[in-house]
DNA sequence: CGGTTGGTGTCAGTTTTCTGACACGTCCAC
DNA sequence: GTGGACGTGTCAGAAAACTGACACCAACCG
């Protein structure tokens, strides 16, 4: 119906948000028959890197609000996927870990998630992926050098 | 606090999802003076670029359900940017067109959006702008291939 | 012609995420 | 030590998006 690309296609910052829209969207097609979400997921995979990272932390390590990743922590908490202490070590902080039953949850879904990776990388050559990687951390830079900058 | 970066940003997937973050904030930082948001700017941009779309286009356009586009629709249309036809010219279509007042806003949008990408660019040369081009458009297509395909 | 498929607008309810605000703890400068 | 800036966890309410479902229309094919 109608066209299909007039100039949209044009724009970078159209096609990045066409790009991260498509990721998402088969991320939870391979993730839902696991009972997954993408945050959900990204959690649980930055606390295997990070382990004892804070709310806080994993809010912004996943994108969303301290009080999202409060309420998912809630959930993944009574679900028996990570552990937070009673009380903080140290300030209000409560360092959160990853239980061998979360664990065991996200290595199946790391599987699934990076076959959704490797067809995403599927048409590119070794080279292009770094140059792939070095023009997103240039994009990253110069969006985040502005906001509070100057 | 902890530490930067571990190996999360050895992820492309992440990698990209990071920089979409980072330009939809930017853009909800330079939208939020005039008003608008970034679905709302989206609309208006589509709209501009392709009169007549309907709700169903749009919709997939600023890759949000038809359900939401309905109800920014509305408010579109109540604040007097948008028009559509009470009645459908032909099934249940109804074609969306900017008012004059819908496209002032938009060019003042626009000002501000292509500030934000000008910016995101900043460090990148012509050769890698236009290799980033066809790197996100290959990640798209190899995204969507296995989407309902195989 | 009748049936099926695909697309659309819309109603209703739910879920998710966000904004705003509070109290508390740490750290550093003074 | 004392003050302020900063970061944190949490409560409450609002806004945004989603899923599910319905009726309708167009196009195609037997």
């Amino acid at each position: 119906m109608s066209q299909d690309g007039v100039d949209l296609g044009k724009s970078l910052g159209y096609l990045l948000k066409e790009a991260s829209s498509a990721l998402r969207v088969a991320m939870e097609e391979v993730l839902r028959p696991l009972g997954m979400s993408v945050t959900h997921y990204s959690c649980l995979e930055l606390l295997a890197q990070r382990p004892g990272l804070s709310n806080s932390e994993l809010a912004r390590g996943a994108f969303v609000t301290r009080q999202s990743m409060n309420v998912l922590l809630q959930t993944l908490e009574r679900e028996g996927d990570v552990t937070r202490p009673a009380e903080a070590p140290v300030g209000k902080v409560l360092p959160t870990r990853l239980t061998p039953r979360g664990r065991r949850k996200l290595e199946k879904a790391t599987v699934a998630v990076r076959s959704v990776e490797v067809r995403m990388l599927g048409g590119l050559t070794e080279t292009e992926q770094s140059g792939a990687f070095r023009i997103l951390q240039s994009m990253i830079h110069s969006l985040r050098d502005g906001d509070d900058g100057a």
